[in-house]
DNA sequence: GCTGACGTACTCGGATAACGTTTGTCCGAGTCCGATAGG
DNA sequence: CCTATCGGACTCGGACAAACGTTATCCGAGTACGTCAGC
């Protein structure tokens, strides 16, 4: 099981587009980042087409939280890029074979695919407890109070 | 995000190994199942590689279970096919860039490895809490008390 | 009748190809800012 | 001096190849059982 790389990168823009004052291009988070712009933009398009960034194009357009921080949860990051489709796909194996179980007598998920299930429920709801804001808080908590109020005027002045 | 398919089958084959009285070798699981016999002999040669199952080899070989299903988890069958990496794996975006972190202010993950990093938690823990006993009492109260019974004979005589 | 060795058939185990998904890249359509010319 | 128009450059968006991992398969090494000959 492995999740898509994308989704590292989506967190750490989304994170810092939370501090930035003005429309930010994707070439500036790439820059920030050190990573392929042009692989870059295809996940930010991913968080463009789920609502959560908001794109303006033009010479200083560039990409906006649609909501704040405190509203945009790790989960819907992760879903926007990685989908929301289980880990775990049932394929019904207990209706094959010679000893198979009849259809209508399996109205009710098996018991793998309901323990399944409710693990992926589990790791869910723990990336849904967490917003954008608190990791930008625990950016200024760790690192510095001014780390973020840097990072904004990085993106606006390229002064470090 | 996805799991390997191959841990469906392997759960379940570990119930009805839960259920055999005798070495049961894996042309008659793959039968059982109704999949392909050499892509189930892969994953079982990985149940053998962490422990789970144990193998004979000879006219009347098969695999057993090595331990009372009681003491099987499920986490332990995932883990065994699909590896004990986390689906997230933390690439220290903060080390790059124009505002790099220095390495040495970077003794703790960063936020974002911590959210990811509890979710995994979770998910494995949920998965930890159910034993193959569990799930072979849930086919027994939701089938019948007898399923597993029968799937026993079958294994032995080929009788329905 | 009992014991020993042998042959056979069946088992697992690892090494080997084909497919699909993810990763990575590129170029085109659309839009806003600034310069410029006119009133 | 103010305003409307035009040009240019920068932006996102979607369509197009390459690489990795998963899926699927095969054949060889090893072992226990059944048979058969000898005692």
């Amino acid at each position: 099981m492995k999740l898509s790389g994308g989704v590292e990168w989506a967190l750490h823009c989304c994170v810092v587009l939370s501090a930035a004052t003005e429309p930010t291009p994707a070439t500036k988070l790439a820059e920030f980042h050190d990573v392929s712009p042009s692989y870059l933009a295809k996940h930010l398009q991913s968080l463009s087409g789920a609502g959560l960034i908001h794109s303006t194009q033009g010479k200083s357009g560039g990409y906006l939280l649609t909501r704040p921080a405190a509203e945009i949860t790790v989960l819907q990051i992760v879903e926007a890029i990685d989908g929301t489709t289980p880990a775990f796909r049932c394929t019904e194996v207990r209706q094959r074979g010679p000893l198979a179980a009849a259809p209508e007598n399996c109205t009710v998920p098996c018991g793998i695919a309901r323990v399944m299930a409710d693990a992926d429920r589990a790791w869910r709801e723990s990336l849904n407890a967490v917003t954008v804001a608190d990791l930008a808080d625990d950016v200024n908590s760790t690192v510095g109070p001014t780390t973020l109020t840097r990072v904004d005027r990085w993106l606006r002045t390229g002064a470090p």
